[in-house]
RNA sequence: GGUGGGUUGGCCGAGAGGCGAGGCAACGGACUGCAAAUCCGUGUACACGGGUUCAAAUCCCGUACCCACCUCCA
């Protein structure tokens, strides 16, 4: 079987057919830095960061760009508030967030490229779109620049909508409506409103001074980077429209094919509210770091499909930690270090769309075969060797080095504390010999207290924490 | 109004015409001085009402409820 993905364009699972043999072109949208990430935000992060890793496994030669949208009204709105210049609040949270990814094992993309950063290429696509006739300059000299959506009978056919079946746009604002020749016309570029927005908020263009429409640098980007057509194109299903409608729009106005697969992940709720709404800091990463380790989030979330909706709860969460326990008490027990080979099952759970659920049920059924032989006195590298090889393709291998040691912990503090606990294990062991099995006990008890666990086993007694 | 998605056992969560994904929890058993860990066993779940079929959680029709997008949103 051949990877398969879902292509929300054409509602439809779909062979995987590259551009160019062996090679493969993905383009995210990544998120725009305004405030704390928050487990929502994340999840297209780590959905894509499999997606890469999968199609590398496959054998493909993977260019990944991830971008990040440093400047738009939000920004410029809280920088505001908060009394500071906006590309500061941008870079710390840009910062913040390359933390979480790094938290997550989520693998750096080929490039991250930032809005800011790519002006002229926007304005060179936006100058091709008005010299094709799909956009034009609003007359009343503002300097803002609109897609034509009329000038572009395809528009709308991501989403399958006519432009007469939208809703009407609800720009309340009557001024900007006068701009526009339809309501539903988008802005490239805005033009620089000297009374309100700083200076720095404003680069050169044609149009006047002003700033990017949020549109635009993804498909001017996507250009840059991957060229006129590419391969796939994803991001959060809430970006369908009206962001990957007019990137797809205003691409191909401008005459570049531009991706093949379009690939959108489900949303995570709180409480069935977006998280945007509800609980604004309790499920900031970093928050959520503080009770959780970046694995044992990671491997929640792979623990559903890409396109399920996710419900949001502690108590799941920690189902999900206890689960992967399970699975990094296996590896400890076969002690293998060495990565295996993946079956079948695993591959063609990968291969259909991803199916990340049953690809962990594969791998839990290995670990529990991998259990028994160990119960019997077996050899189970085979199987261990097989987990390791398939954690490493969710990105949830125990011993990657993202995870700090092994899995979150300090390799130096463990040594300590073996040290230590070992010494009070090796009283234990004498007093169950002598069978005073209530110091046996009282010793057992008070490692626990510290938050160790104590497991007997054939060879001894070994601790985990 | 338009477009798309959902409703699965105590909980999480796959599947998408036949053979009980998987995990967590629970209960019983094995192992253990007792535990822990591990293994074995135990569940006749698919919103509701019709229909198609030898066979439907899966297909069709209808009903209910929920959600997303159409406005900034991962």
């Amino acid at each position: 079987m051949t990877f398969r993905l879902y292509d929300s364009a054409t509602r439809g699972v779909r062979d995987f057919a590259p551009l160019e043999e062996g090679k493969a072109g993905l383009y995210l949208c990544g998120l725009t830095v305004q405030s704390e990430p928050h487990v929502g935000h994340v999840r297209s992060g780590v959905d894509f960061d499999v997606l890469q890793r999968w199609l590398r496994h496959l054998g493909f030669e993977v260019t990944f760009i991830r971008n990040v949208t440093d400047i738009d009204d939000k920004i410029l709105a809280k920088a505001a508030e908060q009394g500071r210049p906006w590309y500061n609040l941008a870079y710390e949270m840009h910062r913040e967030l390359d933390r979480a990814y790094a938290a997550l094992n989520v693998a750096p993309p080929t490039y991250e490229p930032a809005a800011t950063g790519h002006v002229p290429e926007m304005v060179e696509l936006i100058t091709e779109l008005i010299t094709r006739g799909h956009a034009y300059p609003a007359e009343d000299g503002s300097g803002d620049v609109y897609f034509d959506v009329r000038s572009w009978p395809s528009y709308g056919e991501l989403t399958r909508q006519g432009i007469d079946d939208m809703e009407a746009a609800t720009d309340v604002d009557p001024q900007m409506l006068a701009k526009k020749r339809d309501p539903r016309d988008f802005a490239l570029w805005k033009g620089w409103k000297k009374e309100s927005e700083p200076e720095t908020a404003a680069w050169p263009s044609p149009w006047g001074p002003g700033r990017p429409g949020w549109h635009i640098e993804c498909s001017a980007m996507a250009g840059k980077y991957l060229g006129p057509a590419f391969d796939i194109h994803g991001g959060g299903v809430d970006l369908r429209f009206p962001h990957h409608e007019n990137e797809q729009a205003q691409s191909r106005a401008a005459g570049r094919p531009f991706a093949s697969y379009w690939m959108h992940n489900a949303w995570i709720t709180t409480a069935g509210e977006k998280m945007s709404k509800s609980l604004g800091n309790s499920l900031t990463i970093p928050a959520v770091l503080e009770t959780y380790r970046g694995i044992e989030l990671r491997f929640y979330l792979l623990m559903a499909h890409y396109r399920s909706h996710v419900e949001f709860s502690f108590e799941a969460l920690d189902e999900a930690a206890v689960g992967l326990r399970r699975i990094e008490n296996f590896l400890d027990r076969a002690a293998v270090t060495e990565s295996g080979s993946l079956s079948q099952d695993f591959v063609d759970a990968m291969n259909d769309d991803l199916g990340t659920p049953a690809a962990i049920a594969v791998l839990y059924d290995a670990v529990r075969e991998g259990n028994r032989l160990l119960a019997s006195g077996d050899d189970a590298s085979t199987q261990a060797g097989e987990v390791l090889a398939m954690l490493d393709v969710l990105g949830l291998h125990p011993h990657d080095p993202a995870w700090g040691g092994r899995g979150g912990d300090d390799v130096k503090l463990t040594a300590a504390v073996d040290a230590l606990v070992s010494g009070l294990l090796e009283q234990r062991a004498r007093a169950r010999a002598d069978k005073d099995f209530a110091r046996a006990d009282a010793i057992r008890d008070q490692i626990k207290s510290a938050g160790i666990e104590i497991e007997d086993t054939p060879s001894g007694a070994r601790w985990t924490l």
